[in-house]
DNA sequence: TGCCCCAATATTGTCGACAATAATACGCGT
DNA sequence: ACGCGTATTATTGTCGACAATATTGGGGCA
């Protein structure tokens, strides 16, 4: 009764797929493993087949690399790489942030302004530890995302990069993140949305993500042993 | 003797995922279309196994749209999709021009030079009716997200939105494309990119993106029969 | 002793057949 | 004659076995 409450009949790929992108994100299986398709066809419990089909998938995804004739490794995700990324994240975020002034409803609006209230007491009961980075739809930019009404864009920040931007997330849970600091930002952002001021929106998303961006470049500098 | 001069020996399947790329660009398959595994496995004469893992990856690219047990389509790419896309290129070929004025070095850039001087010429030769549309290293916009020194900014680019964009481009081969225009438009790009004004760049990049958005948004609104 | 070549091994790539699900067509009842 | 349930058929999903390629270990030669 674990899984498969769900009514359509899923396909054993397409959950091997949604399995080993967690395994993945999480670190169950490390960074810069090679994958081998007999281990984890018996690991999983399936045959190489759908497996195979699954590894393509995320390859797609960029969680994994693939040489003919010589196996998969899973991604390393160097901090440089990171960097690259939140720069990415930079001008899409950015643009989702302008976009979504426009296509938010006020409904929703005030549904993130809860979610944001959620996370404050998240901050407060940990001290001010860590903005407990919540997934999916529990997470900030996420929602924007989401807002943005441009479905190409939606499906590429949700459905690729953010599986990347989790696996940073997981490794480096501790570091950075001053989580009080974020959220004033998120608000800041919700504000701008609200009052419909896309060119503020998007001004603040970037200026957010920018700043992780270089705190991210900072550590990258000095070596964390 | 056609293909197989390279030196790696490659696979069936990722033979099959260019083979396939570019046929769905290409119109070869069309849009729409439900791809039919039997019917193309013999069409191609390969096995099944290897069709479904170039599906797989074709998936991954946003080139066919997979639902399980009732097989594969060939995406549609409306209009308002290619305008979302444009969105996107907006963002990202700006980021692009901006980082390619720090990077690209000197000669890269007298390279791009002469080869918007063939353009020219190839323009003056069809008497500005359009704007051939080379592909790959012959296209203006590649070169310059190539140079823009972000890995991941170049995956995305070069690797998944591109095939999107060749298959607009092969749909629209007359419509619009003011090819004169544009090829000015490149050289100022390029002009900035050489004085290392990112700024400028990326200003003049996006404008030149945003314009051709504009052009297919408008192409939106009215009934094109 | 060190290097290179070759054989043994393991892993990836490919294939054909079987099972499960969905689409289709036929026949029955009203 | 029309609609619905059922049987048939075709397509997708899955599996195990075989072939081809890369890796590893050992042995021979300089």
């Amino acid at each position: 009764m674990i899984a498969e409450l769900h009514k359509h009949p899923t396909t054993i790929a397409s959950r091997l797929t949604e399995e080993l992108t967690d395994a993945i994100v999480t670190g169950e299986i490390a960074a810069g493993e090679k994958i081998s398709e007999p281990n984890l066809a018996n690991r999983y419990d399936v045959s190489r087949g759908p497996l195979r089909e699954a590894i393509r998938r995320l390859e797609g995804r960029g969680l994994v690399r693939h040489v003919p004739h010589a196996g998969v490794r899973v991604v390393t995700l160097e901090l440089d790489e990171v960097v690259e990324l939140y720069a990415i994240r930079e001008a899409l975020e950015g643009m989702a942030a302008r976009l979504a002034a426009d296509h938010m409803s006020d409904t929703e609006i005030e549904a993130v302004r809860e979610l944001l209230d959620e996370h404050e007491v998240a901050v407060q009961k940990s001290e001010g530890r860590e903005y407990f980075q919540q997934e999916g739809d529990l997470d900030f930019h996420y929602r924007i995302v989401m807002a943005s009404g441009n479905q190409k864009l939606i499906a590429l920040l949700c459905g690729e990069l953010y599986h990347l931007v989790r696996m940073h997330r997981y490794r480096s849970s501790r570091t950075a993140s001053r989580p009080q600091r974020a959220l004033t930002e998120h608000r800041r952002i919700l504000d701008a949305v609200a009052e419909r001021d896309g060119e503020l929106a998007e001004l603040l998303m970037r200026r957010h993500l920018g700043g992780a961006r270089q705190s991210i470049a900072t550590q990258l500098e000095k070596p964390n042993d």
